[in-house]
DNA sequence: ATGTAC
């Protein structure tokens, strides 16, 4: 399976010292050529890859695939489709893909901030994450607080934020700040299957596990004043609280149901597929179509649930803090998604044009002036949240105009491993990892101890070369760091 | 990512 020994070096073209080329010749049957995002030491380190720079070539056999197979700095290996991967099809022509999505629909993340500062909340951040810890249910299969009947989660998938804010869980002006509105048009919830409905009901306000989690941050550096005070983001020690989960149980049901319904098509339509994990139909299709409206409503879906988690983190806040959320200035600052395919209008080799744009594992970064951005972010460019590790950074950055005219306005997701779990695991037995980031300031509470070793800083790239990366080719620009100060884990 | 294999 592994190419072991292939020079990537001698086949990736170099176009700068930030931007790649796999040329459309490397494998027949590539509609274009793929371009990699990334430094030449990551494309040293890329052995480990392989597989995924397979997967960027992969991609560009899928009909009406327009310009390039992307992929960001943060790639890896994922299910048919690289993650860290953006590919855009012509509406047309073009055809739509479960695994250009991935499993956890609209995966994504959020940031609320506070006008508390680290030295506020010290004394209390035991207290604050273990209430935090409770409320906010995490752990494989886990809970929420609230039970929503299924003929109740039609209302749920189709307005997505905006229902839990009508239940009086959130702020009328968060909706403003999230992706399309927390409500995205074009949700069927009809093509959601029961099954999938069953599942996410009762998880709806949970974290989920694996990469997943809740972390209150300390704003760590500053490199936009002007954009971050915009945000709301003013001073160094300003404490944040970060949040990454998605659409749990019923994106993955979604996935998983339409997986089997786009094999069959795949072969109905005759789509030559140089693997069978990219299963797809054309986005004109009824099957595509159907995704489209299922995999829309499970995004609302996600949107829900981080809505939801916001509410009991502000309620955590007040119950440990003491004062109303108002009082504390707990605005959410942006949420996004980083595992979608959305309907966009680009302009591309001087024509607009509609394309559907996957982003698995690739987030969007909309720039300045974009009508699709909130009016309050209209001149810095829509804020992008990128998570790094539980023991380094996250980041707060902005998209750009170059991201549009490259990227389909696209940055990257996250750190992206390193080390497969079991390695991180292997690496990492018997070594206490709550202790050792106690011992630097890092409260840690986790649903399933064993797991912290597979999302150790061991297990992921430095966040902060991957985001220096989308800085340097101008995909994304800086504008303030985070360092985790107390984290909640599934 | 995930009722981590119904």
């Amino acid at each position: 399976m592994k190419e072991v020994g292939k020079d990537w070096k001698t086949i990736l073209q170099k176009v700068d010292d930030w931007r790649w080329l796999l040329p459309q010749d490397y494998k027949r049957g590539m509609r274009v050529p793929g371009l990699i995002y990334a430094s030449e030491e990551m494309i040293e380190q890329i052995s480990g890859e392989e597989m995924a720079i397979e997967q960027v070539a992969n991609v560009a056999f899928l009909p009406g695939i327009v310009g390039y197979s992307l992929a960001m700095p943060d790639i890896h290996w994922g299910y048919g489709f690289p993650i860290g991967g953006v590919a855009a099809m012509g509406l047309e022509d073009g055809v739509v893909s479960p695994g250009g999505v991935g499993f956890d629909i609209n995966c994504g993340t959020r940031v609320i901030r506070t006008n508390l500062a680290e030295e506020d909340i010290r004394p209390k951040l035991k207290e604050l994450v273990n209430q935090i810890f409770r409320d906010v249910p995490s752990g494989v299969g886990s809970e929420g607080l609230i039970r929503v009947a299924i003929k109740e989660m039609d209302q749920v998938l189709t307005k997505g934020a905006r229902w839990a804010v009508e239940q009086g869980y959130g702020w009328p002006e968060d909706l403003e700040v999230i992706e399309g509105g927390g409500a995205l048009p074009g949700a069927n919830p009809e093509k959601v299957s029961r099954k999938a409905k069953e599942r996410g009901a009762p998880q709806l306000g949970t974290l989920g596990s694996g990469n997943h989690f809740l972390e209150i941050q300390a704003i760590d550096h500053i490199y936009d004043p002007e954009k971050a005070a915009v945000m709301g983001i003013h001073s160094v020690g300003q404490v944040v609280v970060f949040v990454h989960c998605g659409s749990r149980g019923l994106g993955h049901q979604t996935c998983e149901d339409y997986l089997e319904v786009m094999e069959a098509s795949a072969r109905r339509y005759n789509i030559h597929l140089p693997d069978r994990q990219l299963a797809c139909a054309p986005i004109r299709s009824p099957e595509g179509q159907d995704y489209i409206g299922a995999m829309t409503a499970a995004a609302n879906f996600a949107f829900c649930n981080r809505q939801l988690i916001t509410h009991w983190v502000r309620q955590a806040f007040a119950r440990v803090i003491g004062k109303d959320p108002r009082q504390l200035e707990m605005h959410l600052v942006y949420d996004v998604a980083h595992n979608i395919a959305k309907i966009e209008r680009h302009r591309w080799e001087g024509k607009e044009i509609t394309v559907c744009v996957h982003r698995k594992g690739a987030t969007r970064a909309f720039p300045p002036g974009h009508p699709d951005i909130p009016v309050k972010y209209r001149e810095i460019g829509q804020p992008v949240l990128v998570p790094g590790d539980m023991g380094r950074y996250s980041f707060l950055l902005v998209g750009t105009q170059r991201a549009m005219a490259e990227t389909w306005g696209s940055t990257c997701h996250g750190a992206g491993r390193v080390r497969s779990r079991a390695a991180a695991k292997r690496l990492l037995k018997g070594v206490d990892i709550a202790q050792q980031l106690e011992r630097r300031g890092i409260y840690v509470r986790a649903q399933n101890r064993a797991l912290l070793a597979e999302e150790a800083s061991e297990a992921y790239k430095d966040v902060a070369d991957v985001v220096e990366v989308l800085h340097e080719a101008g995909i994304s620009l800086k504008v303030a760091r985070m360092r985790p100060i107390g984290v909640v884990k599934g």
